[in-house]
DNA sequence: CCTTGACCCTCCCGTTACTGGAACCCCTAT
DNA sequence: ATAGGGGTTCCAGTAACGGGAGGGTCAAGG
């Protein structure tokens, strides 16, 4: 299989196939031409990662899931400790999200949005209480 | 004014203070020794930074805002605009982390997260339906 | 046999908003 | 004279790729 088929097959760009052979996270066999030659084993690889990264894995939680996948002996408490820690991440960035949004859905709810210079939220990035 | 104080009085790391003035977001004076030095309106331009920053604005929102800050014909519809946009992309993104999170947080509560190598978080990610 | 077009390859730079570090200057106190 | 705690510049690295240059390869058509 080459690399588009591969692509077409696993959702992933090519440059992202060839990003992930470069930091080691597949590693296809090469034709005599140069070509990557890729075994079903690397597009299962590729969708698991695919799909990891759409759950918002960093690549090296990817990296250390691919190990676990691989690992007849593993257990599954380390695979959920990564899980769990990702989802406190998460939850943490939406928490700081959601404030933003209150914040600024405030504001711009305040501000008329016409002509005139007057605007409460550049007085809010101005002023000492702007939160 | 030196560059520790306006940190310490602005909250902003002295790097963060430089960075800005390399990609031209304030323009301190300089000393006859080659030192930074900050006028009150330095100041107030890395509040309104930090503020605006703290609320998620990108680097270019913050150029935009400081100019219409400083433009006194300015319509408050333009910052309004801004925000607004800001806003929404705020929306979207919380919306993708509650949809990971949603996720994330079925499959660690299916998984027994003991020494046992069955996991309901690897099946999914290996299979297709993983969503 | 040659050309064309669609592949493929490997670099290298740019992205965002900084942070860390090296190498070096300046000022004050001992 | 030296030690320390400022300050300065510039370079590199971060996360996870994307864009594009420059150049080899392959299959089909004339």
């Amino acid at each position: 299989m080459n690399i588009s088929e591969v692509a077409a097959q696993s959702g992933l760009p090519p440059k992202t196939i060839r990003y992930y052979e470069d930091i080691g996270l597949i590693k296809p066999l090469r034709d005599t031409n140069g070509y990557r030659a890729f075994r079903t084993s690397d597009m299962h690889r590729l969708r698991f990662l695919g799909r990891a990264r759409a759950l918002g894995f960093t690549i090296e939680d990817c990296r250390a899931l691919l190990a676990l996948w691989g690992d007849r002996a593993r257990a599954s408490a380390d695979v959920r400790a990564i899980a769990m820690d990702h989802l406190t991440q998460i939850e943490a960035k939406i928490a700081d999200l959601q404030a933003m949004h209150d914040t600024l859905r405030h504001l711009v709810g305040a501000c008329a949005g016409d002509a005139r210079p007057d605007c409460p939220i550049l007085h809010s990035l101005e002023r000492e209480g702007a939160k």
